[in-house]
DNA sequence: GTCTATATGTTGATAGAC
DNA sequence: GTCTATCAACATATAGAC
């Protein structure tokens, strides 16, 4: 059983070292050149294994891919910041996000890769499954904790609750997403600050017009 | 080339036909047994007729989908009317967008068929590219129309543009589908509504806590 | 128009040599 | 730990009989 994600007694240190480069290569890899319907062989290739080598490291494709998005968050954080360690400003955690979504847009194959899998994690036994859930719910309670505040100080609506309110966020996003994936001018940066400006933001409003000043 | 899709010179009306009664068909079951991986073969078993039998109507697995999203519009809007032929009132798009989103939740394999539809179409080759871009354009026409007459009158938010407002809409749609495929407990139809009040649609509002009541 | 049969191409996974 | 070789399991598309 050589994935076991974390080293078990740290015997497998450096089988879980190589297991780290790979996702990451593979990431680099599917951000570079795109998922083109990317088989267990290609991105074998890409990141200089066989295929079987490749799977040595994983029990299935699902997993394997399931492991590249796990990685995927684990870089964005370590370059944009802990969303979930920011101070709980509701702008600080916007202008946080909104960086995360600007870099998808330079990475097309990432976003496709993200959009597929989660489409089919909808069956429960799908490897990939917890992870969305999990994630997801993560991500919502972020948004729900600094909207509330941002309620609580007048400055967005509470026609609403905050846990609708950050499932809409994240509605947004994922949605935007895929209308992004078929016109690549959709602009989602833009457009989640829309949202938030819509929301009735008064320094997401401010900032967005500086924006608007600078493109 | 039995796929004309309308009978040319009216040689082939027998052929279209039957091509509208499969596609009824596939459609009737993928609602009701759910999308699980479908093939040309499995869809072909359950409307009655070999794999090569089905084909014979269908340039590809690929347009056979297409075709089929084609028919759940055209079905949905004989049911529930067309959103572009309503009165251009904000509430009436709002509750008829509203009842088609109630509708999907009871038929997850059609959402599941859509939404891993969409994320393919991704490709400009795909044939349903062409589709779902022209689907989503008209789809936030008729938003963007209601919309600013809405803030034409002061009853939602007039922070950003109307365009800009119909792809946020659509987007909650959209990333609601993947949330709710992920967690069948995620209420779409509730959290549409809720984007409406929060953007600060009144009348939206009072429907909201009526429907509460009824609960 | 529909079927059977098949061509042809994948894919992911595994066994076993080194 | 990595490779080669091979596998079974599909898929879609097509040819040709009826």
């Amino acid at each position: 059983m050589p994935n076991t994600g974390q080293g078990r007694r740290g015997s497998y240190a450096k089988g879980v070292a190589k297991r780290e480069e790979i996702l990451t290569r593979a990431l680099d890899v599917i951000a570079r050149e795109g998922y083109r319907g990317a088989s267990v062989k290609e991105l074998a290739a890409a990141v200089g294994l066989s295929q079987a080598g490749l799977l040595h490291y994983f029990d299935s494709k699902e997993e394997l891919f399931t492991e590249i998005l796990r990685k995927r968050d684990e870089i964005d954080t370590s370059a944009f910041g802990d969303l979930d360690a920011l101070p709980a400003d509701v702008n600080g955690v916007r202008a946080g996000y909104l960086q995360v979504i600007r870099h998808n847009s330079e990475v097309p194959g990432v976003v496709e890769l993200f959009s597929r899998l989660s489409v089919e994690a909808a069956d429960p036994q799908h490897p990939a499954h917890r992870f969305f859930v999990e994630r997801n719910a993560a991500l919502r309670t972020v948004f729900a904790r600094v909207l509330q505040q941002a309620q609580d100080a007048g400055r967005i609506t509470d026609a609403i609750d905050p846990d609708t309110l950050a499932r809409i966020v994240q509605a947004v996003a994922d949605g935007l997403q895929l209308q992004w994936m078929l016109e690549p001018d959709v602009d989602m940066a833009r457009t989640v600050d829309a949202l938030f400006r819509a929301l009735g933001d008064r320094q997401a409003s401010a900032d967005a017009r500086e924006d608007d000043d600078h493109d």
